[in-house]
RNA sequence: GCGGUUGUGGCGGAAUUGGCAUACGCGCUAGACUAAGGAUCUAGUGUCCAUUAGCGACUUGCGGGUUCGAGUCCCGCCAACCGCACCA
C-alpha cells in the first residue's frame, strides 16, 4: 500500500475529470433535469477565501449525489466581475480594469479547480464579456420600453477632496473612506428601476416557493406593505398629502412634520418668516444618510415654519408645521400628521418640543409614553369615532375621508425604485442616447447591441464627479436612432447587479447570440431547483432578479414567474478568533495553504463538518487534522476488505442506517452529521477488523460527494470497473435500519434511572415487565402503588408511583 | 433604531422535533510502540461530592411557567452576530 498522496490522487482525477468533460450537461431532455446553483463570485484582487469553498461544496455534494440518482445535472460557474473594487484597484495601479478583471478570473479558476468542483466549464459566463452583456443591456432596453426605467433627482454621497461620488460603504462615520474628508450630499438626476411597481407580486409569489422562511420573513419585511390611508390637510391654503397608517388617530393629529426636502417649503418661501433657518436645517439634514435619520435612539431634532400653519381636516383646528430629518420623502408623501399620544417618535418629538399631546384612544397613559397598542385601546376625543375599537374607527374614518374627497384607503410600501446609475466606468453602458430633437432618451436599436465600453486611458471620474465616460466626446457624440440628427449618449453604467440579475439563464444557453437564452433550454432546465446564498443576499440581489425575472416573464421571454424554487443559506466562515476574517484583523486563511499542506478533500470535508452549514463558524487548524486524520484511516481500510460480497450480518443494521442518515442529511443541509455517520461507521468497520467489498463499496459512494478524489482513488484500487461519480447511488431497507432488540430508558418519577433491552416491538406490558425483571429498578417501584405508566415504543417508559 | 438570527462541556458542535443532554470531531490525561514523537494505536474525559463504593446531587445565557417528562413549548429579561438600499 502507497501512503496517501493527496498531491497526485487529486491531481490525476481533475485532469481526468476534465479531459472527459465528465460533469458537462447536455441538453439531454430524455432525462430527468436538476439545476443547482450557487452565486458566483466576484473576482477578487485577494483570491478565493475559505469561505467561497463552504456554499460550492455543499452544492457539488448534492450535484454529486443527484447525478447517482439518475438526473441530468446542471451546476454551473461564473464571474460576476464589474464593479467598484476592480476600478478602484485598476486606478491606484494604472491597469486597465480589464486586465484586473482577467487575472482575478484566471486565478478564481485555477483555485477552484485545485478543490474539485464539479462545474460544467463548457457553461461558464463573465459578466463583462459583451457577448454577455449584450443582453444585460437588452433586458434594460426592454424595461426602459415599457416606462420600468425612469430618470430621477437622487442625492448621492459626494466627497468634496476626491471630486468623487461615493458608495455607502466607501463613507465611514460620514466620511470618506480614502481621505477622512466629511461626505456631503449632492443631488444628481438618476436611472431608476420601478422595482415597486412589482412589490406585491414580489410578496405574494413568495408562497409556494420552498425558500427558508428567514428568506421569505426577511424579503417580507423589506418590502414593508402597509395598509393605511393618505389624508388631505389644508397647509397655507394649499392642499398637503399625508400617509398614515393610523387614520383612526386623526383627531389627536396636533401638528404636522414635513421633511426637510419637502418642495412645497420652497414655494412657501415668501410666507415662511425663518427661512434661513429652515434651509440651514435642510443643510444639516441633507449630511446625513437616511439611516442616521431615522435612527430610533438619537435625540429628535427639528425646526418649526414659522409663518404657515395647517389645517387639521376633521376637527378644523389650526396646527404647526414642522421640519424633522426622521421624515424621509423617499417614504409615503413626504409629510406626516404628528400623533403625539399614540406614535412613540411624535410623543418624543412633541415632549422635547412642548408640543401639544391629546389622548384618543384609551387604555394606557400618555404622560409617561405614547400609547400605540391597537388590540385593547377605545376611541376617545374622536367626535363620531367615540366608543369605536381601533380596527372600527379606521374603518370609519376612511370612509369619511372618502365622502368628503379628502383623503382614500391607501397601501404603501418601504420597498423604494432602484438606484440604477453609476458614475463609474466598470459596468455595463446604459444603451440610451438623449436627443434634443426628438426630446428625450431614445433607446438604441436592439441590433446595435452590445453598447461595448469604449477603451479610456483613465477610468478616474471627472471633476464633477460625472462618469469617466462623459471625457470621451467622440463617444458620446453620435446619431438619434430616431431622427438621425445629433445625439448624446448616457454617460452613467449600471450598478453590478445587472449582470447578476439574470446570469442563472444565460447558464442554461451559455453560447445563443440570438436570445439571452433559447426557449428550449429555458424550457428544459427553469426553474433553479436549489439556489444557495449567503443571507446577505435576501434583499437585493435575490430581490431584484425575482424583479427581472418578473418582468421578463410578463414579456414572454422567461416560461416560469419565478426563477427559483427553492433557496437556502450558509453561514460565514469566521477567523480562529471567532471574528469575520479581514485583512486587517490578520485571520485570513487561504485556502491554497489547506489545500496544499492537507489536500482539497481534507478541505472540503472540513468545511463541511465545521459545524451547522447554516450558522457561522470560527477556523480551526485541528479541526482541519481531525478531518485528515479520518480520511487516513479510510486510507488504511482498503487493505482490510474481503473478497465477500453483501453486508455482514454485524454490520448490517448500521449499514442501512448509515446510508439513509447520509441520503436524508445531504438533502437538508446536516452536512456535519452525515460526516459523523460516516465516521461513525468507519469506527466500526475498524471495530470488525475487516469489511466485505460490499460494505465497502457503498462506503465509498458515500462519501464521493465530500470527498471525491480519495474515493476514486480507492473505487480503482478496489479494481471496480467503471468511475466511481458514475455508480449508482445506494438503496436502504427501513426494516433494517433498527436492530432486533433494542434499550430503552426507564424513568420512575420522571427521572431517569436505567435501561432495560426489550424486543424493538415489545409493547407497554412486556416492557414493564422487562422493568420487572431488573432488580434494581424493580425495588424503586416494588410495594408502591402505580398510578401512571408513560411508554413510547422504542424511546423510554417512564412510571408513577407513589 | 428597524428587520433577521443565535446562545448546550476546555473548543467546533449533536439531540429522530416534547422522550436516556453532551453523538461525531478537536483538545486534554494515562498507557503501548519508539532512538524520538508534534506519527500511530488503546483507554479515559460535563461539573460537584464521594472514592473499597454511587440506586448521589447539579447542568443546555438568566428568571418564571406548562407537562409524567422541557435544550426543545409559553411569558419576562440579558448578551452576541448579520443586513439596512452606491460593497459584492
Amino acid at each position: 500500500m502507497n501512503r496517501y498522496d493527496h498531491k497526485a490522487i487529486e491531481k490525476k482525477w481533475q485532469n481526468i475529470w476534465d479531459e472527459q468533460h465528465a460533469f458537462h450537461a447536455d441538453d439531454d431532455t430524455s432525462k430527468p433535469k436538476y439545476y443547482a446553483l450557487i452565486e458566483f463570485p466576484y473576482p477578487s484582487g485577494q483570491g478565493l477565501h475559505v469561505g467561497h469553498p463552504r456554499p460550492y461544496t455543499a452544492m457539488d455534494i448534492v450535484s454529486r449525489k443527484r447525478r447517482m440518482q439518475g438526473y441530468n445535472v446542471l451546476f454551473p460557474m461564473g464571474w460576476d466581475a464589474f464593479g467598484l473594487p476592480t476600478e478602484n484597484y485598476a486606478i491606484k495601479n494604472k491597469i486597465h480594469p480589464k486586465t484586473v478583471t482577467e487575472n482575478n478570473i484566471a486565478h478564481f479558476k485555477e483555485q477552484m479547480k485545485s478543490i474539485g468542483f464539479s462545474f460544467d466549464w463548457d457553461r461558464e459566463v463573465n459578466t463583462t464579456d459583451p457577448n454577455y452583456y449584450k443582453w444585460t443591456q437588452w433586458i434594460f432596453l426592454q424595461m426602459f420600453k415599457k416606462g420600468l426605467a425612469y430618470k430621477q433627482e437622487m442625492a448621492i454621497n459626494w466627497c468634496p477632496s476626491c471630486k468623487v461620488g461615493l458608495a455607502n460603504e466607501e463613507v465611514v462615520d460620514g466620511c470618506c473612506e480614502r481621505c477622512g474628508t466629511q461626505v456631503e450630499h449632492r443631488r444628481k438626476s438618476q436611472w431608476m428601476l420601478r422595482i415597486t411597481a412589482y412589490a406585491q407580486r414580489l410578496i405574494d409569489d413568495l408562497e409556494g416557493l420552498d425558500f427558508i422562511e428567514r428568506v421569505k420573513t426577511q424579503q417580507i419585511n423589506w418590502i414593508g406593505r402597509s395598509e393605511g390611508a393618505e389624508v388631505d390637510f389644508i397647509a397655507n391654503g394649499q392642499k398637503l398629502r399625508i400617509f398614515t397608517t393610523r387614520p383612526d388617530t386623526l383627531f389627536g393629529a396636533t401638528y404636522m412634520v414635513m421633511s426637510p426636502e419637502h418642495p412645497y417649503i420652497d414655494d412657501w418661501k415668501d410666507q415662511i418668516e425663518n427661512f434661513d433657518e429652515i434651509m440651514e436645517y435642510r443643510k444639516f439634514a441633507a449630511s446625513k444618510s437616511d439611516f442616521d435619520r431615522t435612527e430610533m435612539a438619537k435625540e429628535k431634532t427639528g425646526v418649526e415654519i414659522k409663518g404657515v400653519k395647517a389645517i387639521n381636516p376633521v376637527t378644523g383646528t389650526e396646527i404647526p408645521i414642522w421640519i424633522s430629518d426622521y421624515v424621509l420623502m423617499t417614504y409615503g408623501t413626504g409629510a406626516i400628521m404628528a400623533v403625539p399620544g399614540h406614535d412613540t417618535r411624535d410623543w418624543e418629538f412633541a415632549t422635547k418640543f412642548g408640543l401639544p399631546i391629546i389622548e384618543v384612544v384609551a387604555g394606557g397613559d400618555i404622560t409617561k409614553e405614547a400609547f400605540t397598542d391597537i388590540q385593547t385601546g377605545t376611541m376617545i376625543n374622536s367626535g363620531f369615532l367615540d366608543g369605536m375599537s381601533v380596527e372600527e374607527a379606521k374603518k370609519a374614518i376612511i370612509d369619511w375621508l372618502v365622502e368628503k374627497g379628502i383623503g382614500e384607503r391607501k397601501v404603501n410600501f418601504k420597498l423604494r425604485d432602484w438606484v440604477f446609475s453609476r458614475q463609474r466606468y466598470w459596468g455595463e453602458p446604459i444603451p440610451l442616447v438623449y436627443c434634443e430633437h426628438c426630446g428625450g432618451w431614445q433607446a438604441l436599436p436592439e441590433e446595435s447591441l452590445p453598447l461595448v465600453l469604449p477603451e479610456v486611458e483613465s477610468c478616474e471620474p471627472g471633476p464633477d464627479g460625472e462618469s469617466p465616460l462623459a471625457a470621451m466626446e467622440e463617444w458620446i457624440n453620435t446619431t438619434c436612432p430616431v431622427c438621425g440628427g445629433p445625439a448624446r449618449r448616457e454617460t452613467d453604467t449600471m450598478p453590478q447587479w445587472a449582470g447578476s440579475s439574470w446570469y442563472f439563464l444565460r447558464y442554461m444557453d451559455p453560447h445563443n447570440d440570438t436570445a439571452l437564452a433559447s426557449k428550449e433550454a429555458m424550457a428544459y432546465w427553469s426553474p433553479i431547483d436549489w439556489y444557495n446564498g449567503g443571507m446577505e443576499h435576501t434583499t437585493l440581489h435575490l430581490l431584484y432578479s425575482r424583479f427581472w425575472h418578473k418582468f421578463l416573464y410578463d414579456i414572454g421571454v422567461v416560461p416560469t414567474k419565478e426563477p427559483y424554487q427553492k433557496r437556502t443559506s450558509h453561514g460565514m466562515i469566521l477567523g480562529s478568533d471567532g471574528q469575520k476574517m479581514s485583512k486587517s484583523r490578520g485571520n485570513v486563511v487561504n485556502p491554497d495553504e489547506i489545500v496544499d499542506e492537507f489536500g482539497a478533500d481534507t478541505m472540503r470535508m472540513y468545511e463541511m463538518f465545521i459545524g451547522d452549514f447554516e450558522k457561522a463558524a470560527p477556523w480551526s487548524e485541528q479541526g482541519v487534522k481531525g478531518c485528515r486524520r479520518f480520511l487516513e484511516r479510510i486510507w488504511k481500510m482498503q487493505e482490510n476488505v474481503s473478497e465477500e460480497t453483501g453486508y455482514s450480518k454485524a454490520l448490517e443494521v448500521s449499514m442501512h442506517r448509515t446510508i439513509k442518515k447520509v441520503s436524508q442529511d445531504y438533502e437538508t443541509l446536516k452536512f456535519n452529521t452525515a460526516i459523523a455517520a460516516m465516521m461513525a461507521l468507519m469506527n466500526e468497520f475498524t471495530a470488525a477488523g475487516t469489511v466485505t467489498k460490499d460494505e465497502w463499496k457503498t462506503f465509498l459512494i458515500l462519501l464521493n460527494p465530500v470527498a471525491p478524489h480519495i474515493t476514486e482513488e480507492l473505487w480503482q484500487i478496489a479494481g471496480e470497473p467503471g468511475f466511481l461519480f458514475q455508480q449508482s447511488w445506494p438503496e436502504y431497507d427501513e426494516a433494517k435500519t433498527v436492530e432486533d432488540r433494542i434499550s430503552i430508558a426507564v424513568q420512575i418519577m420522571g427521572k431517569t434511572r436505567g435501561n432495560v433491552e426489550i424486543a424493538k416491538e415489545a409493547d407497554q406490558e412486556e416492557a414493564l415487565a422487562a422493568v420487572r425483571s431488573d432488580a434494581r429498578l424493580n425495588a424503586l417501584i416494588d410495594g408502591k402503588n402505580i398510578i401512571k405508566v408513560v411508554y413510547v415504543p422504542g424511546r423510554i417508559i417512564n412510571i408513577i408511583a407513589k
